[in-house]
DNA sequence: TGTACTGTAACTTTTTTAATTACAGATGAA
DNA sequence: TTCATCTGTAATTAAAAAAGTTACAGTACA
């Protein structure tokens, strides 16, 4: 996996901490250390699962989508999500190998046992657990 | 993470149904549809861990380096690691703030529980185990 | 001494990720 | 009204990572 989950935390630790108060991409940015836009790339899809509000305009900005001990790591996890955390190999199996022929079935089902553990993990910590350490 | 994971597990299935008769990386790299040098640099690394056994010469090949259900598929995961499942941010957090301050160490703690959790789901599960569906 | 393997390094290509630039649209204030 | 300051988004470029390729030395057997 790359950085998603990690700048998405940050952005979320951020809002946290600003207490409804709206901050700008250009200053999430800058705490991040990182480009305005991609900031709000990368809030356009946290936003798509509820997580920001945002508002447009001169007076814009960013601020939590729902109270921070309403929000759990797992929702951000899913959120970024784009490949289960194993990996994903990109060959395609010899179907005239017995192995070859099923393996991806079987690797993919161990793979989403993976990603219910990890899942599992992430939702009993909520935003305001993690936020707490730095108060 | 990439697909180094899935590569190794469909070797180690491989070798565990050749029972114990060598196999060549030429053979596996069939299987897998990738090349054979990739292969054996895939197997130099599992070989340092002691889950493969290599032969040089004429009529050398591979062969598991310990019985399969005496590896379980989180030796696997550890042997190809390289990267904290959740991923990693590449960006440098600004000092300047309070949450970029910190939020480093929090992220690794938060990385190394979740990994944690992989291993504790990939202990319960051996070689043999998976590679029986095959059978 | 030839053949068929492994071991490994160097290199190239492809894919993915991150960064940048640019500008339209929205909102509030002078 | 019109300017300033934001967000929203697309298009592009640059950088990094992964995968694939080629080549050849070293080893062991026949």
């Amino acid at each position: 996996m790359n950085g998603q989950f990690q700048i998405a935390i940050h952005i979320l630790t951020l809002l946290d901490h600003a207490n409804g108060e709206l901050l700008s991409s250009e200053y999430i940015a800058g705490s991040i250390n990182i480009n305005p836009a991609l900031v709000r790339k990368e809030i356009r899809n946290l936003r798509n699962y509820g997580l920001i509000n945002s508002k447009e305009g001169k007076t814009g900005g960013y601020s939590l989508g729902k109270a921070p001990d309403n929000i759990v790591l797992a929702d951000v996890y899913k959120a970024v999500k784009s490949h289960p955390a194993l990996g994903q190999a990109k060959n395609l199996p010899n179907p005239a190998c017995a192995v070859g022929r099923q393996i991806n079935q079987h690797l993919d089902a161990l793979a989403a046992e993976v990603d219910t553990a990890i899942i599992s993990k992430l939702t009993k910590i909520t935003l305001a657990d993690f936020s707490q350490k730095f108060k």
